[in-house]
DNA sequence: ACCCAGGTGCTGC
DNA sequence: GCAGCACATGGG
């Protein structure tokens, strides 16, 4: 069943390869392949193009996307609800500080993507596989680990569940070139089936709560934590740092900020460092940091298509 | 051969 | 609390 839906501040590529989604897949002119848990979506976008393609000024796009989304009917409030197409992007857009010409930047090249409310679980394994990888390398052990011990599906196959990568034995995990990450996986799985879920969804708990309960288990730290938290939970505040993150923040809002004192070394600075400075240049985001970081992440980090 | 990748766990202070 | 190190594997 196809159904049609006009949006704006939409672009299917840009989102496909921010990093924050592994199995979003191209496949062809303006068409995506998007799998979630056990669940397909076929996605289409057209463009409309409305006078002209807005380099330079900011004047927000409004619905000139149509996205037909090729679905089963059951699964249509699903996705609708994970490409979060209620959120108003254009607001946050408008909170940018003028002054800073790099976000500025960043935000223009990020137009277009929004924060996907994807699966905890698949999150949970997706970015415990994802630390000292890169994006490519991180989609063949997903797809690899998929097609080991997910359910097969016609053409594809299912995420794999905490009950079929525990039921498959520290084994089920080997021979993907997962390394180290193996045990994180199956002891994670494992622990998923002991604890569940706390009350329902991670999404509606308090959000220092649902970062506690990720930090519980083996292979989830701050950063994979807040990965989660951002991009399988809803919580558009949460800020990953990373590598490439740490490397910005030095470079954009530390180095020129020292009004003249000597700079520290960027190997010197500690996490608490880092968050400082989240803290003091990003206060004016709270509540939406994390659409931020992806504008960052995806306009200088992500492969450019 | 060397360095790095969307880091985390463990140890020792 | 925080530093220092080990941990697999693939790609430049």
């Amino acid at each position: 069943m196809a159904f049609e839906i006009e949006t704006g501040y939409f672009d299917a590529r840009k989102i496909a390869a921010s990093g924050q989604v592994f199995r979003m897949y191209e496949a062809g002119a303006g068409a995506f392949d998007v799998y979630s848990a056990d669940k397909h979506l076929r996605l289409t976008e057209e463009r409309r193009e409305d006078g002209q393609s807005c380099t330079g000024t900011d004047g927000p796009e409004k619905d000139n996307v149509i996205l037909r989304l090729y679905c089963p009917e059951k699964d249509l409030r699903y996705w609708r609800w994970y490409l979060d197409l209620d959120r108003d992007y254009e607001a946050v857009i408008r909170l940018v500080d003028a002054k800073d010409g790099y976000l500025r930047s960043c935000c223009e090249a990020g137009r277009g993507i929004r924060i996907l409310r994807q699966n905890t679980w698949e999150m949970m394994i997706s970015f415990i596989i994802s630390q000292q990888k890169q994006i490519p390398s991180i989609r063949k052990c997903i797809e690899g680990l998929c097609a080991k011990l997910g359910s097969r599906m016609e053409g594809w196959y299912a995420f794999p569940t905490a009950e079929q990568i525990a039921a498959a034995g520290p084994a089920g995990v080997q021979g993907l070139s997962l390394g180290y990450r193996e045990r994180y996986i199956y002891e994670t799985a494992v622990q998923y089936l002991d604890h569940g879920i706390p009350d329902g969804t991670l999404a509606s708990m308090p959000y220092s709560d649902a970062k506690k309960y990720l930090l519980s288990f083996t292979g989830i730290g701050e950063k994979v934590a807040n990965c989660i938290l951002l991009f399988g939970a809803g919580f558009v505040d949460a800020f990953p740092i990373d590598t490439h993150i740490k490397d910005i923040l030095y470079r954009e809002y530390y180095l020129p900020n020292l009004n003249g004192k000597t700079p520290v070394p960027q190997d010197k600075l500690t996490m608490r460092d880092y968050e400082r400075l989240t803290e003091e240049h990003f206060a004016r985001y709270s509540g939406v940091r994390g659409i931020v970081q992806q504008w960052i992440f995806a306009s200088e980090v992500a492969p450019k298509g």
